[in-house]
DNA sequence: AACTATTTATAAGA
DNA sequence: TTCTTATAAATAGTT
């Protein structure tokens, strides 16, 4: 049972001690660390070394050299190509849920044929056919996922700068 | 004099170590945790509890309104609401994430089998490949991830520390 | 990655 | 909140 003084004590230790493991690791293997930590309150602690605000110009995204040198496109341009790109994203999702089922699908066969007995050996072209279609979601996921990050530095290039 | 190769094994070692010193806090004590790293190199590295994507929707832009007052331009809204939907989709995307988690956690079930009697049975050099694969898969699935994460991190790091 | 000697963090109590 | 201390955990160095 945890009362709740003892848990604001622990919390104000535990704090400290993390954040100074995080300016320990900052300092010794060269990081950046931003740290945030949100009360059920609402209560905000932040840490960050060498500072929050250097972290963020840091942070690298892609295309943003060629933005910065030439006429930057205007407000209305970046919005309607993030939109497109989350719409792009969300049919892909679809795909992607597809594919999670027959993965899914393709290993409960598989766990089966093991729990009903080792000598009923698994299909070799059973396994092909999954091992293709593990192939395809792993090349779907990767461009998937470069989207989303190419999505993710739009808004935090268009947060910069506003 | 500090080699490079120690240091990488100092950054992973102390990551780690920091990482798992948020998570305990944050369940300990109740609080959401976002914590970024950013490596010279450019590389980043979150961790985020409960999970980034939750903290969002707990704390919705409360940094931004207080800043901006209540007539918000219209961009921005547009730029807020497509921020919201970027979240929707990484929301998503950790359910395709844990789902891959599933599967890991059935391939290891395999790897069991295979070391006892599977071996008789299962062409060895498929069931590698194909191991090889989902390995593959998880591990892009978990460095993208981390690096939307990231993403996700700075920009309510920038809307809330500041 | 695994091990271990040492350092460091922390819970409990004052 | 700060200090103390016994215990637990993290980590550097090494294999």
């Amino acid at each position: 049972m945890e009362k709740k003084s003892v848990r604001v004590v622990t919390f104000s230790k535990r704090k400290s001690g993390l954040f100074k493991k995080a300016m320990e690791l900052s300092i010794l293997c060269e990081v950046a660390v931003a740290l945030v930590l949100f009360s059920v309150g609402g209560k905000s602690y932040s840490f960050g070394h060498p500072c929050i605000e250097a972290m963020i110009d840091q942070f690298p995204h892609q295309g943003l050299e060629s933005r910065r040198g030439s006429n930057k496109p205007s407000k209305d341009d970046e919005i309607d190509k993030l939109s497109r790109q989350l719409h792009d994203l969300e049919d892909q999702l679809q795909v992607e849920k597809n594919k999670s089922e027959i993965l899914d699908n393709g290993l409960n066969q598989i766990k089966l044929k093991e729990s009903k007995s080792f000598v009923d050996c698994l299909n070799l072209e059973e396994l092909k056919k999954f091992k293709a279609s593990l192939e395809a979601l792993t090349a779907d996921l990767k461009l998937s996922m470069s989207e989303m990050e190419a999505a993710s530095s739009l808004l935090l290039i268009k947060e910069k700068a506003v």
